[in-house]
DNA sequence: GGGCAACTACTCGGATAACGATTGTCCGAGTAATCATGG
DNA sequence: CCATGATTACTCGGACAATCGTTATCCGAGTAGTTGCCC
């Protein structure tokens, strides 16, 4: 049970886009030098949001990362299954099944009280995920954050993004 | 995101514990072979289980596994946190706080929305798994399997426990 | 001076190694039942 | 027949490899800006 490094980042990432008027991207370098963190692995990151319909990428010079619709629109659990996959944590092997004298499988057709369980708390989790959009982080951030780091996260955004044309 | 392979193993066989008389106990190899799992493998999971003081064991011929306490007592977090480590899923590597030009720590007193949000969404994840106890799977089981199922079980119970005095 | 074309530089995207954690296995320490022995 | 002691066989526990996924990196494809040239 741990999530992967690259979620952090990706969040992160996210809200700051969603600090950037419309038609503005940031390209990869410069999220990854603001946050110290390997562009490189950055891009793995911010590719898997794109193909997630989480981020548009434009390309060539001038180009990078925006969002693709309204931050109010993309929820914390939409970004972590980007990175991590939406496969269910828990993967039920049926070993019920296994060993001698196991019945057919005409006798598991209800699901083990397991999985359920299992599955039920992997929902909890997920609808918790899905309660907070990138929009209440950045509210929250703008509301409650240090000055410094506001003034900072501004100069950022004031000084790197660049205005490109929809192309949608 | 994903938990490990013992997990299910690990409750199956606490269920399984959970329908014995008391001083009676399991060994691995047993319940390795009822649900075809690797016995050397199984064993590891069943020491950290006792390790975590969800299992007693009992050494020597005729020794196996026990429950430590009654099985209304064990939720279901106890054993995937046995098995999985109480380390949080998501660990915050305060990257707001790399790059140049960060203030100094004085700017982030305030734990970021970020890592707030992931946090109650583990939380709301562990309070679900904390609803459930072993018993209440040994319960619906009974209540719900497969008649073939429900034999299988208790003719394994019936035929590989062993009692053994209490030493505590 | 304006338009056009080739060039250049910067971006993302996917293919490619290194590390670490989980998985899987084995052998040794310990203990209680067993069996032989003596009273 | 019963008590006793050494033996034995079975158990758990921790130390040791193999495999897979995540982490980290690099280079190639593509595009828009730029520059130089021609009209």
């Amino acid at each position: 049970m741990k999530l992967s490094d690259g979620v952090e980042a990706a969040i992160h990432c996210a809200t700051m886009l969603a600090a950037l008027k419309d038609d503005a991207v940031l390209p990869t370098t410069a999220l990854a030098e603001f946050y110290g963190v390997s562009a490189s692995y950055l891009a793995k990151h911010l590719s898997a949001l794109v193909r997630c319909d989480i981020l548009i990428s434009v390309n060539g010079p001038a180009g990078g990362f925006r969002l693709q619709r309204p931050a109010d629109k993309i929820t914390l659990l939409d970004v972590v299954l980007a990175i991590e996959g939406d496969a269910p944590a828990f993967r039920c092997a049926e070993i019920r099944r296994n060993g001698p004298g196991a019945p057919d499988a005409s006798a598991y057709i209800k699901p083990c009280g397991i999985k359920s369980a299992m599955l039920a708390a992997e929902r909890a989790w997920r609808g918790e995920l899905a309660k907070t959009s990138i929009a209440d982080l950045v509210q929250s951030f703008r509301a409650e954050a240090d000055p410094r780091s506001l003034a900072r996260n501004r100069a950022f955004v004031a000084d790197t993004a660049r205005v490109q044309p929809r192309t949608d």
